[in-house]
DNA sequence: ATAAACAAGTTTATAATATAAACCAAATTT
DNA sequence: AAATTTGGTTTATATTATAAACTTGTTTAT
C-alpha cells in the first residue's frame, strides 16, 4: 500500500536543502543557512549527509579570502527528491 | 520562507496512521498495523502520540472478548493535517 | 483441566536522528 | 593588538523511532 519514504528526504532540514538546491544553479553554506534559519553545526551534519549519499555536490573553495562551501543538487538527488514526492503523494493525497 | 512542519506529524508512521484514518469513519489498532506494517510496540506509541495531541480519538472496547482499541480521526486532527500538507507543498512543489 | 500457542496490546530498552553547545582557524573591525 | 565576526566542524545532549521483552487474557490441543 503505503511505500515507506526515504529517510535521508523525510527529515524537515534535509528537504529544505533539497527543495532550495532544486531551484538554484548552486547555492552557498550561508545562503542555505539563511533560508532555512538552521542552526551551523545542524547544518553542516545534513550537507554532509545529503553529500554521502551523493544527492548533493558540495565544493569547497574561497570567496576572496573567506572559505565557501557551495552546494549543488545532482542527478541522484533529483531522481530521489522526484520518486519521495511520488510517495509522499500518497499519504497526502484524499483517499 | 519555508514553515515548520509540524514534528507530530512529519513522522512516516504517524502520518500513515493519519492518511488511512482520514479516509474511514474509524479504524482499529489490527488494521492499521496490517496497513502500516508497523510493528505493533511502534503503533501502539505513535497511537498514544497522536491521542495525547488529540488529533485522533481512541476507542477501548471489546469485539466479543477481546480487547479492541479503535481510532478515528478528531477535528483537530483534520486541521493539522490539512495545514502540514500547506506547508508541505512548499517544499515539494517547483520553484 | 492444563499446557501450549496465539491475540492484542503496553512497557522498557536500544538505536538512530536532530539539535545545540562548544570549539577552531582565519579574517575583519575597533 | 585585542576583540569581534565569519564560516564552518566536532562533540555532547536531547528527542524520536524502533524493536525486543513482557503482560493479560483467549483459544486450541492433550
Amino acid at each position: 500500500m503505503l511505500k515507506p519514504l526515504d529517510p535521508l528526504l523525510h527529515s524537515e532540514l534535509r528537504l529544505a536543502i533539497v527543495s532550495i538546491l532544486l531551484g538554484v544553479e548552486s547555492a552557498d553554506f550561508v545562503y542555505i543557512r539563511k533560508q532555512t534559519g538552521a542552526t551551523a553545526g545542524n547544518l553542516s551534519v545534513q550537507i554532509d549527509k545529503l553529500h554521502k549519499a551523493e544527492y548533493i555536490s558540495v565544493d569547497k573553495g574561497f570567496n576572496g579570502k573567506m572559505p565557501r562551501t557551495t552546494c549543488s543538487i545532482t542527478p541522484k538527488g533529483r531522481e530521489a527528491f522526484a520518486e519521495y514526492v511520488e510517495r509522499l503523494k500518497e499519504y497526502i493525497s484524499p483517499k
